[in-house]
DNA sequence: CTTACAATTATTGTATACAATAAATTTGAC
DNA sequence: GTCAAATTTATTGTATACAATAATTGTAAG
C-alpha cells in the first residue's frame, strides 16, 4: 500500500489544524509549505483539496485557502451533534450489541477505571475513547460508525481540555455504569438519554471549555 | 466569486456518480476526462480529491480513483443514520423551533399536500425535502444541519426510487402531520420517534429499494 | 496629507514536462 | 502450447513553466 506524498502531507497539515499550530483565518502558503516539505506545490494543492472537503479549511478561489478554527457557537453545535450520534449509536447498540461487545465494553470500562485509580489522565483519556468506540460499533451500522469515529476525532483536542478537573473523572466513570447497565438491559431509550448526557456539554463543563479556549 | 475550474468539475463528476452514469468500482480516466473537459489533468486530479474526500470515489495509490456506489448494506445503513439524524434534528427543533420556522413548515407541509392533490409526485418531491429542510434548521444547530443535508443529498436518488408506488404518498402525509403536531406541542421524545419512523426504510419500503437497486 | 490611478509584484490556477510505478505485451525456454 | 521473465506501454505522481488575477507599491493630482 504506497502512499502518495500528498497524502501524508495531508495528514501532517490536519494535525497542524487540530493542534493550534495554525490559528482561525491564517492563510496556508503553498510556496512556504512546499519548501518546508520539500516538495512541489502539486502535492500541497492536492492535500488542501482533502482539508478544504473536510471543512478544516477554506478556500476561496484566486485568494487562497485558509484555516477554520471552529468558534464557541460551532464548537457547542459540533459538542451537541456528537451527543446525539452516540445516542443514535447506543440506541441501535442496545438491540444489537452481541454478547462479545458486551463483554469489550465491561473491559473498557474496566481499563478506565484502572486509569482512574492510577491517576493517569492520559490513559484514562483514551481508554474512555475506545469505551465509546465498543459502542459506536456495537450500532451494527459502519457508515454511523464511521461518522461518529470522525467527529470524535474532530473534537479530540477540545474534549482533553474539559476532562481533567476534580470531581469529572469520577463521575463520567458514574455515567459510564449507568451505560453499561442500559446497554446490558437492551434499554435503547435509557442508553441513548444516559450517552446524550454523559457527552453534551453544559453547565460546569461548558463554562471550562470556554474558558481554555481563550487561551 | 470567481469559480475555479476543478471545483465546477468536482461538482460535474459529483451529479454523473450520483446519476449512476458511472457504476460501482469504475475507473475514473484521467486523461478521457481532461480531453471531455477540455482541460489539462491538473484540474481533474484535484476534482478527484474532493470526490474521494466526500466517500463518492476511492484512490489507490499509483492505480488510479474509482467509484464507490454504495451497495444494499452501506444503503441501509446510510438510510438508518439519516433516520436518527432526522430524529436528532427533530428532538432539538421540538425545544427550539420559533413561531417562523413552526409556520415555515405548516406552509411546507400545505405544499407537499398540493403536490399530492396534484398528483404532481416531482413537485412532491421536492416539497417533501423542503419540508424535512425546515425541520433541519429548526435543530438551530447549523453544523448538524449541515450534516442532515448532505446525507440527505446523497441519498436522493435512492429516495426518489421509493417515493412513488401507490399508498406511499398518502402515509406519507398522515406521518407529516403526526410530526408537525408533535412539534407543536413541543414533545420532543414524539417528534423523533415520528421522525425515525418515517425515514426509516423497512417492510415494504426495504423490499421496494432493493428492488429497484438491480435495474 | 489624502486619494486615485498606474505599474509592479506576488500568488493562484492551469498546462506541460518529466519521473516512477504498474499493467500489458512480447519473447524465449521447456 | 504454457508459463515466466523481460521489455514495452500506459498511467499515475510530481516538478516546472506559463497565464490570469489579486495585492501592493509607487506616483501624481487635488
Amino acid at each position: 500500500m504506497g502512499l502518495r506524498r500528498a497524502d501524508k502531507i495531508a495528514e501532517t497539515l490536519e494535525q497542524l489544524v487540530f493542534s493550534g499550530e495554525y490559528s482561525d483565518g491564517e492563510r496556508l502558503d503553498e510556496l512556504k509549505l512546499a519548501e518546508q516539505f520539500s516538495v512541489s506545490r502539486t502535492p500541497i494543492r492536492e492535500a488542501f483539496q482533502v482539508l478544504v472537503a473536510s471543512g478544516l479549511a477554506e478556500q476561496i478561489p484566486r485568494r487562497g485557502v485558509f484555516v477554520r478554527q471552529p468558534g464557541p457557537v460551532e464548537l457547542m453545535e459540533m459538542f451537541e451533534t456528537m451527543a446525539e450520534l452516540e445516542a443514535a449509536c447506543g440506541r441501535l447498540a442496545a438491540l444489537r450489541m452481541t454478547e462479545g461487545g458486551l463483554q469489550d465494553l465491561a473491559q473498557a470500562n474496566e481499563n478506565c477505571q484502572q486509569a482512574l485509580n492510577d491517576l493517569d489522565y492520559g490513559r484514562y483519556y483514551s481508554e474512555n475513547e475506545k469505551f465509546h468506540q465498543v459502542i459506536y460499533r456495537g450500532s451494527a451500522n459502519s457508515y454511523l460508525e464511521k461518522q461518529a469515529l470522525q467527529l470524535q476525532n474532530r473534537l479530540r483536542p477540545y474534549r482533553k481540555m474539559q476532562l481533567r478537573f476534580r470531581g469529572r473523572l469520577a463521575q463520567s466513570m458514574a455515567e459510564h455504569l449507568e451505560i453499561v447497565s442500559a446497554l446490558q438491559a437492551a434499554d435503547a431509550e435509557q442508553v441513548a438519554r444516559a450517552l446524550r448526557s454523559h457527552v453534551t456539554v453544559q453547565g460546569e463543563k461548558f463554562h471550562r471549555l470556554m474558558a481554555s479556549l481563550k487561551s
